[in-house]
DNA sequence: ATTTGTGCAAATCGTTTGCATCTGA
DNA sequence: TCAGATGCAAACGATTTGCACAAAT
């Protein structure tokens, strides 16, 4: 169905190259993309987009509430097709990450965000590394 | 005194600039910065530095483990001079960090790490923003 | 028809590197 | 002396932008 309507709901006219991504990134198991990825898989894909469009739309995507974007490793973007609250392994060896299972980790006793502020979101990232025997 | 002493215990030459820049970093309150902002500082007091050489000294720090490198915003480095273990808002207006009070955040049920790995580091950002009223 | 999106290439930004020169031990 | 540091400018990779063209309403 729905690509389409989700699109305008979100405000974004339903444009060929939209639609195909959207689509490429719904139908994908993997959920941790860069820009980089899903332009290769885009092409892969026989899509013609340029990744000046692909960076655009991820954007645009996560403006609209539908990625979400995590910061992780210091200059390249990763986005997450899970838009609903987790957090994230983050596998140092392959830059590769992974979610956390389902509330297996809980925050207690979040401190007060400084004076009027309200917390925006939480980012919990284990990094973790090859194990050394 | 030890500024010497402590690059030394590190491996690192006591070089002119990296005594300066270690000085700096102690003596400065704000603790989280950027080699943009390191290298201003420098110059706003008298120390040539080249911003290349402050990258150097940054990630040689981070390295010895006197600073900590801290990934919150895409393409850009902010270190910490706080190494102990503590968490951030990242207050989002600002583009600002600021620390987390010593244990207000206490991780339950930490997940297992995939196979065969193990947690190097966990870091909590509490992202912030104005409050609408 | 009008507005909005797209592609491309060039521009930008933070960061890194190569290399000739200098400096601390 | 001489390994290790530094400065500079050029190289880099990820991301962004400007503008002419194309497509959606």
């Amino acid at each position: 169905m729905e690509a389409r309507q989700r699109l305008r709901d979100a405000g974004l006219r339903p444009t060929r190259q939209r639609l195909a991504l959207a689509e490429l990134l719904c139908s994908m198991g993997g959920r941790h993309l860069t820009a980089e990825q899903l332009h290769g898989d885009a092409q892969a894909h026989g899509i013609s987009v340029s990744l000046a469009t692909v960076y655009n739309t991820l954007h645009q995507f996560t403006r609209a509430g539908l990625l979400r974007e995590l910061v992780v490793d210091a200059g390249r973007s990763y986005f997450d097709t899970n838009t609903s609250p987790h957090h994230h392994f983050f596998i140092e060896a392959t830059n590769t990450l992974q979610d956390v299972p389902e509330d297996c980790v809980t925050v207690s006793t979040l401190p007060p965000p400084p004076e009027g502020m309200t917390v925006s979101s939480i980012d919990i990232i284990i990094r973790v590394k090859e194990k050394v025997e």
